[in-house]
Formats: C-alpha cells, structure tokens, sequence
DNA sequence: CGAATTTGACCCGCGC
DNA sequence: GCGCGGGTCAAATTCG
C-alpha cells in the first residue's frame, strides 16, 4: 500500500490528534528507543554560537513549559502498518527499531556523490536508492525558529509545496561524510508548530571542530 | 571569493 | 500504463 510515502505521512496524522485537541501532554515529549537513539541528538556541548536560541529539546530541560516538543520514533515496519502511531503508538516503543539490514551497509560506502542516481555508473547497480528506510525521528516544537539549532550544521537542499500548504523544508547535515537529512516542515495552521523529522544517524560529534575525539556512541554504523 | 540558499527540473514509487 | 505526489539534485543567485 504506503511506501515511503506512508511512512512519512504517518508523520502528518502525528499531529494530527495533537493540533485537534491539546498538543500532548504536560510532558512536552515522549521518548522512543534506548537513550543512545535520542543522544544524537543532543548536543555534547553546546558550546558558542548562540544566535537564535539553542535546540529547546526537553531531553534535559522538559521542565521548560514554554516549548513543547513531541517525538515520535518511526522504524522500518512503520511502511508495513497500515495504521499511523497514534496517541496509543506514542507510548510504546517499537519491537524492531533496526533498519533493514537488506544492504544498508552496501549503499553506505559505494558513492557520496550519487547514492543512488546512475549518473555515474550507467548500467548494472542502476536501483542503488532501494528503500534506504532508516529510523526517523519525529519532533513536534513550537518554536518561531524554523531550523532548531541542535549543534549540527545543516545545509538546505530543497524545498518543495505540497498539498496540506506546508513547505517542507530539506537540509541535510554539511559534514564530509555524514548524510543525515532532516526535514522540516511549518504547520500552516500554527505558524509557531514546526515538526522536524530527522533521519539517519550522525556518525561524528556534534561540535567537532576542535574537539574530536572519544564519541564513539554514534558511530554504531 | 567562498559558501549557503534559492528555485526549477528531474526522478521514482505508488495509485488508479 | 499513465498520472500524481513527494523527494532530490544542481545551476544560478545571494549572502557573509
């Protein structure tokens, strides 16, 4: 039935119950995973740079009644049920969180530049993208920022106008060889909701740049 | 001048 | 088999 697109639009219905009625709980978040699956997220060390206002992830301040943020966790098996996480999926966590192992590995090092276009090798390996369904993340903020700053540096690659008058927005991570994606989108209803889907996991520490050594606990792939 | 963003075009999977 | 919708790339433009 949903391919891909099920997955991401289970994203959609999310907040669906949300944005209806009160948006979840006083909580503000809900954590999926082991802890490791949400440390990617979170900053080592936030460090300089402080323009905008440092990602408001309740993961260490939920006591922040200001920002409410949702997370939703959406694994492979996300395409298979046919049923969006509703409230009652966001509660639960999934069984198997871990991504087909069909040959994610294989894409993962055949070619940066081209992961799956076949604009370099003209034959043979032309279906490279396959589903490439890596776990996803599903934050739902209020926030007046769009891109939350999470200590990550992301470089926008797209943008696109669909249906439901949202402009999801698509950045992706700038580091050398981390192609984490993440997509935002603004919930044209409330301006100040924006739900941040990331995907993929960072292979590299946050803020590197002068300190990179030991975070070895996203290098799980 | 370099890097990031913008924007249109292209591609792919799925629905009909 | 064709069309729709969504996702990505890449050239051009803008910003620092």
């Amino acid at each position: 039935m949903d391919g891909d697109r099920g997955a991401s639009r289970s994203c959609y219905e999310l907040e669906a119950p949300f944005s209806s009625a009160q948006p979840v709980h006083e909580m503000g978040f809900v954590q999926f995973e082991e802890s490791q699956g949400l440390s990617f997220l979170l900053p080592c060390q936030p460090s300089h740079h402080h323009h905008h206002h440092q990602l408001s992830l309740p993961i260490n301040n939920s006591s922040s009644s200001n920002s409410k943020t949702t997370v939703g966790l959406s694994g492979d098996d996300v395409a298979t049920r046919p049923t969006p996480w509703n409230n009652d999926q966001v509660g639960r966590l999934e069984p198997k969180t871990t991504v087909n192992d069909e040959n994610s590995s294989g894409i993962a090092n055949d070619d940066n530049s081209s992961w799956w276009r076949n604009s370099s090798s003209d034959k043979s390996k032309v279906k490279v993208r396959r589903k490439l369904r890596e776990p996803r993340f599903c934050f739902q903020t209020r926030s007046d920022v769009d891109v939350l700053d999470d200590g990550y540096k992301w470089r926008k690659y797209g943008q696109k106008v669909v249906k439901n008058s949202l402009h999801p927005s698509y950045y992706r991570c700038t580091h050398n060889n981390c192609r984490v994606k993440k997509r935002v989108e603004r919930l044209s209803e409330d301006c100040r909701m924006v739900i941040t889907t990331y995907e993929g996991r960072h292979t590299h520490s946050p803020c590197d740049d002068s300190n990179s050594s030991e975070h070895e606990c996203f290098s799980s792939f």
